[in-house]
Order: structure tokens, then sequence, then C-alpha cells
DNA sequence: ATTGACGTGCAACCTTTGGTTGCATATTCG
DNA sequence: CGAATATGCAACCAAAGGTTGCACGTCAAT
């Protein structure tokens, strides 16, 4: 079973900051860290190591502009991403449902008088 | 949209291993300290931590048992951290779905030959 | 072309968190 | 009682998230 999702996707994805950054790129087709680190709570240094990890869990590309790191997020690797959390969800739903059924099925068994 | 997932919680299932142990006292219908140390790679004092995390994000409760503190997951608990797991997860698939279609939407009308 | 403003990168430092070892304490069982 | 077991607590360590400060390219306007 072991959830078939790979650590570094993650641990990219469990940071609320970094699940807000991509909420940010997505919603504004792309971003600087500076432009996000104008948005979030935090300093663009901070936002610049975030983009980082992102970067290396293949969620995010950036490209030169100028003076400009421009930032855009992988569709395609944050689609997979997101079907892989659904499925996390499902796994865990799923089994409570199982044994949920299983303990109704003892409980019956049980009180036949 | 803001993923109306409390960040307690999210952190409390972020991490790896604490995943590892839910799913653990998920197959076994609870566990100790001790008993989930057994079968994870770190020791018995870091599986405490870690449930003192889970406790306090609700998915686990406790009850002692003589020497023992048996654990057991908060199925009600669980069951919606799972359903908003998955959520996050339809939300991001939502918004990339929406993007591409109104990219194909612009690219149809620019290319008016 | 120079100057100033802007976007970045880098380094030092702090705090929290996940993890460890070591030891003291309480409880169960032979 | 005494040994084994389950736990709690404290000190300590490394990595991660965050900050400040500073140096360096690049753009733009006079």
């Amino acid at each position: 079973m072991s959830t078939a999702v790979d650590d570094e996707l993650w641990s990219a994805i469990g940071d609320p900051t970094r699940r807000r950054m991509l909420d940010l790129l997505i919603a504004e087709g792309g971003g600087t860290a500076t432009s996000l680190g104008g948005q979030l709570p935090v300093t663009r240094q901070a936002v610049t190591k975030h983009l980082a990890v992102l970067d290396r869990a293949g969620l995010v590309h950036c490209d030169q502009v100028g003076r400009e790191r421009r930032y855009r997020v992988d569709e395609q690797q944050l689609a997979r991403a997101a079907a892989e959390l659904a499925d996390v969800g499902a796994a865990w739903d799923a089994r409570l449902r199982r044994i949920k059924r299983i303990a109704e099925r003892i409980h019956r068994a049980t009180r036949q008088d």
C-alpha cells in the first residue's frame, strides 16, 4: 500500500507557505520571488528557498527574463500531485469504511439474541 | 478559496512518519508508542512526540491501560482529514483544467485566419 | 554614460522540529 | 521481592523555515 506518493513531493506540498505559493503561481500564471514575497507573510529570501524546493520537486520551472527569474508551475506535475493527494485521502477513506463495515458485522454477529 | 484546511491538520498529516503511524494504527486497530516504534525506523521517543502532535490535531486519542498508553485513531477526524485532502487535490485539478480551457480558447481566437 | 532603482544571490544567524541517547519512574508478572 | 517492561523527562544534535545585511547585475532615465 505505502501511499505510492514519493516523500519529496509530499514534503514539497506539505508546507503551507509552498501551497499558497502554488496557488498564487496558478492564479497569476507565474511570478518571481519578489512578486510572491510581496503577497506572502515571509521575506523574498524565504520565498527563494521555497521556490528551490518546488523546483527540485519538479512542480515549478523558471526561466531568466532580463534581471528577472520568472517561475511558472508545471501543470502536468501539479496535476499528478493533485491526483496522488486525492488518492491518499481516498485510500484512508476506504480503509476506514471497511473497518467500520467489519465492526458492524461483528456487532450483528455478537448480539445473536 | 484558501483550501479550507487548517494548517495544524496539514502539518500533522504532512509528515511521512506520522502518515505511516496513522496507517499502522488503522491496520492494527490501535497501538502504543513502543509497539509503533518497533515497526518504524525511529525510536520510541520520536514516536511519542509524533503521537503528541497527532493528539493535539485531534486525529488520535489515548487511554491509559495499566502501564500502557494505548492510542487509537479518531475515525471521524481522520475521515474528515481524508476528505479535505481529496478536496485540495480536486481544487488544484479544477483550476488547472479551467486555465487550460481558457488557454485553448485564447489560442483559437488568436489564430483567426 | 552615469546614476539610481530594482531583482537577485549569498552568507550568517536564529528558532522550530524531527530525531537521538541516557536515565529515572512506575507497573506488571514470576 | 525482583526482573522485565512501558513510559516520561532532559540534554543534545541536525535539518528546515525564516530573518537581516550586503554585494552584484540589469534596466531606465536624465
